[in-house]
DNA sequence: AACAAGACGTAGAGTGTCTACGTCTCATTC
DNA sequence: GAATGAGACGTAGACACTCTACGTCTTGTT
């Protein structure tokens, strides 16, 4: 009986908000193409384990982010000698990017309105 | 043919994150109890139209926190003499409201760090 | 030869939001 | 006193996204 591989602090994960794994994808792939394998390390190193991205979102995330125009793919050889599929943003990828930061920061800020309501309530 | 209801520059309009609304709503009935049709019009209200619940959301939330104990409801008349079931925050409810404040910090920092890289990247 | 790890992928369940209906009641207005 | 609009409740079904759980193939290590 394998022991389930630990993933390092199991309750501290969280779930990814709807919406919101696009963003992080065309964000991570802004300082250059990489694989999928590649992307979610990058995401999770970055958040020190906090959010992780499974391959069963990940891989129809770069699908449908692919199909849209958002970005491209190239087969290439990974670090580690492996074949592997390389994305890059594409000119709409990059403006797709915009749209959905200016989105997020609204969101974040009209939620945060009700959360702490500064004055009136 | 009545004119679709303007609902205030359509465009501008935020599709809630899924899981927030849960928040939202115990978030506004934190200050006293309040009706379904005045949760919605409180947070429609503090986000200058920005967040609008629609009802299809609202009512099977506020069922759903309901089941769960955040939430007791009990029937009354509102402000404008009509029928209305009043909800308010069970002590269970407000520990969960501090558990999803909680959360929503941790998801915000998080996907900021991989949004703004301070350092490292 | 066996196994772990790197890399890709899909199927299906679960969840939550939205659109689109639908009902009833009170207050207003003609 | 009939019609209308708004206040208030609600459900059904579509849709989208993430997750869990599989599965395959290849390379490197022991």
């Amino acid at each position: 009986m394998s022991p389930r591989t630990p993933r390092t602090d199991p309750d501290r994960r969280l779930e990814l908000l709807q919406g919101t794994l696009d963003m992080l994808i065309l964000r991570t792939l802004l300082s250059g193409a990489r694989h999928g394998h590649g992307i979610g390390q990058a995401i999770r190193r970055r958040t020190d384990e906090l959010l992780q991205v499974e391959t069963g979102s990940l891989y129809p995330a770069l699908h449908r982010l692919e199909k849209r125009g958002w970005l491209k793919s190239t087969w290439g050889v990974s670090e580690a000698n492996q074949r592997a599929k390389y994305y890059e943003l594409t000119p709409a990828g990059r403006e797709q990017l915009v749209r959905e930061q200016e989105r997020w920061t609204e969101l974040v800020t009209a939620i945060g309105r009700v959360m702490n309501p500064a004055h009136g309530e």
